[in-house]
DNA sequence: CAGCTTATTGAGTTTTACTCAATATAAAGG
DNA sequence: CCTTTATATTGAGTAAAACTCAATAAGCTG
């Protein structure tokens, strides 16, 4: 499911027999527990390899360096939100919904991973991205897509206000539930994850929904039920 | 401005002497460039050491270490944006004017200065918050004291929803504005700053407001007929 | 088993944050 | 003006950790 190609290729070894894909995998797997466990700066190579029982070097022979061990960690984890997300979206039920089971996904699978790898993600996933660049963008794009895709949509039905950049309606969905999540994390504070998703959704949806239109909708609603009313 | 007392504790020395006080400002303001240029991984004590003439034990015996440093560099931007909001803020206009006068002088002064003291305060700020919790938590608290004084204000006379936590309603407006600085630093794309303010504010304030008493009714009426359509 | 490829590692090097005892500078007192 | 005391500065070092590389071990093939 994770290690999308274009990230494989940093590798220093393209890990050709089992033997060396088992070992790629095995380190990564403990990189994930120890940089979870420390944080980048205190989690050290040695301490990966000692936890493998191999030496220091080897991970150097299958790494280019520590920085692309932690972001190789943090790009697996995206991976993973991205696949949960892009194969439960409901895609035939209403929008609002489709936005509620994108909200509640993130603020699950986040949360449920403990503190720690969301630390991880959410503070050296950009500190490290910034000096990836270019790669970062892709996976930021890519972890970004079901939304705008469903963003997209929704401007095109007319559904969603469409006088304000997709981009900035992004930074609308996103912004808020990253802030939420940082501040769970600093404050230690224990989140109901169903309840935070609905409410967010429920403070987000009037802000996405083009001006009036549910207004409109619903003014549109009563007349049919008066008229049906005064027909039985 | 800057240097608040609970902070100042951290020094090494009570910078006692006029001569001692200009030194920690000279440390202060040099390490401000070289981590904006460099970012906290890639900047050295020796070198902000260099650039002052001066030897790296010095900026040890004002400064427990690197890190402190650091955070005092990004507590006293912080700084300098609340005091400009604190003297700033038009408190006698309406609520709406308020905030977008908060958003387009947080956008201004975060871009103005250039991305790279901004991307430093951003990510790095998250990273080294997280060890230095205790104080990161109060810095966070005087950060969002105006916003929060506004939004409190705005929920006592009913002009804004009551029905969700203040803090979610927080989350809400300094969540994307984050996501869009965040998003103009990784992309290198020049954003129009008074527009994007005025775009956020105009698609978080549907969000923010309490819902008319029509729209409230309506929903209720819709909600009533679809339990009784699911009767049926 | 010989020969070749792949995997592993011990023994370094370098960089950098950080310490500390010793020295230089300034201030105070007589 | 000199002595004494407090403050400021630093050279020389330590420790830890990322990263390298030549040499060795393991695995595979014909």
């Amino acid at each position: 499911m994770p290690t999308s190609p274009d990230i494989a290729v940093k590798q220093r070894r393209a890990p050709a027999s089992a033997k060396a894909e088992q070992r790629v995998r095995d380190i990564l797997r403990v990189s994930r527990e120890v940089f979870a466990e420390r944080g980048y700066e205190r989690a050290t190579t040695i301490e990966i390899a000692q936890r493998l029982g191999i030496s220091e070097a080897t991970v150097f022979t299958y790494f280019r360096g520590k920085r692309e061990l932690c972001m190789r960690v943090v790009g697996d984890w995206y991976d993973e939100i991205i696949a949960t997300v892009e194969t439960g979206l409901p895609r035939e039920r209403p929008l609002r919904e489709q936005l509620q089971f994108l909200v509640r996904t993130h603020l699950r699978l986040f949360l449920i991973q403990g503190t720690d790898l969301c630390a991880l993600v959410l503070s050296e996933g950009r500190s490290k991205g910034l000096e990836l660049g270019e790669e970062f963008v892709a996976l930021q794009r890519r972890y970004t897509a079901p939304l705008m895709d469903l963003l997209a949509r929704g401007q095109a039905s007319g559904e969603l206000r469409q006088d304000i950049p997709l981009r900035l309606l992004r930074s609308l969905v996103f912004g808020p539930m990253e802030h939420m999540l940082w501040e769970a994390i600093i404050t230690q504070r224990q989140v109901d994850i169903e309840s935070s998703a609905d409410d967010l959704v429920a403070l987000l949806w009037p802000a996405l929904q083009a001006p009036a239109h549910e207004l409109l909708t619903l003014r549109r609603l009563r007349e049919d039920l008066q008229v049906a009313i005064g027909r039985c």
